[in-house]
DNA sequence: CACTTGACCTGTCCGC
DNA sequence: TGCGGACAGGTCAAGT
């Protein structure tokens, strides 16, 4: 899915685009896609305004001026996106990657008063979206084992390094993309980070260096910032608040360039797997002892 | 307990 | 062209 990166994009777009705006209706198409009580919906989704859009991890909040708030996770194909009242039909300006909505994949629609909408689609059928108080966000057993945000200004090398140890017989990428360890890390900003720092997925934790720790640390927020900076990756499915396409993966390192030469040395870039993930490594730049 | 694998879904691509 | 299997940005439950 979209990882931190992607989620924080949607959120930027959000922010501009929904804050203020007055909800009408919302309309779920699949059940399992829309986790709220019909009474709930209607008391405190129905005439709400919405608050504040944040971010945790890679789940995005909606605040509502009821105190309630839209949960959502993208998991692997999930979008949000949003169209003005004259943004519908092909060829608009707006209507970028996807045609006119909804479409087959839209699981949600919530309408707001001004004649916009908000469309919540996702091919997989794996993502989510709730309705909770927002006091009760932080009880979520994802809320309450997530690790912590890699990019805030207090997450510094120790308490990055105190939080791998936790997980010494791991390989590294799995304890990357370990959500309990530090937040937001997916697959593919795993290995973008992983080759930035000279290290081999299948390292087990115990035995990184200092030297390990402090490379994979700068690279992982390195990373993040520019992956947002790109507005994300799409790898397939991936698109923003506007429907666009994200452009990181235009100058990614190794994500997806199996058979092409590392940028570093020149030596093949391969394909395996770890952690039961299609993993990305130049087998060269990232010894593996 | 710590760690790994399968399941959840739909769609696409690749080999036979 | 058809069909089966593997794979896809994530996370949880069940397995070892």
């Amino acid at each position: 899915m979209p990882e931190l990166p992607e989620v924080e994009t949607i959120r930027g777009g959000l922010d501009r685009l929904i804050v203020g705006k007055t909800i009408r209706s919302v309309t779920p198409l699949v059940e399992k896609s829309y986790q709220a009580s019909p009474e709930d919906t209607s008391n405190f989704a129905i005439n709400a305004s919405i608050a504040a859009v944040r971010r945790r991890a890679k789940v995005l909040i909606i605040d509502l001026s009821t105190k309630y708030s839209l949960v959502i996770h993208l998991k692997m194909t999930g979008q949000i996106v949003f169209r003005g009242d004259q943004d519908f039909g092909a060829g608009h300006p707006t209507v970028s990657m996807i045609g006119e909505l909804p479409d087959r994949s839209t699981r949600v629609i919530i309408e707001f008063v001004d004649g916009s909408h908000l469309f919540f689609n996702d091919q997989r059928k794996f993502g989510w979206m709730k309705l909770i108080p927002t006091v009760e966000i932080q009880n979520l057993p994802f809320m309450q084992k997530v690790g912590p945000e890699p990019l805030e200004d207090d997450f510094t090398l120790e308490q990055f390094k105190a939080r791998f140890k936790r997980k010494g017989r791991s390989k590294v990428k799995a304890a990357l993309l370990d959500q309990t360890v530090i937040a937001g890390v997916g697959n593919i900003y795993a290995d973008e980070s992983l080759f930035g720092a000279k290290v081999h997925p299948e390292r087990l934790v115990e035995t990184l260096t200092d030297q390990d720790y402090q490379n994979l640390y700068d690279n992982v927020r390195y990373t993040m910032k520019l992956a947002i900076k790109k507005r994300g990756s799409t790898a397939k499915n991936y698109i923003d608040s506007e429907g666009n396409r994200g452009n990181y993966l235009d100058t990614a390192w190794v994500f997806r360039k199996e058979g092409q030469p590392c940028p570093n040395c020149g030596t093949t870039i391969e394909k395996i797997r770890v952690a039961g993930r299609g993993t990305h490594i130049c087998p060269s730049c990232q010894a593996k002892y």
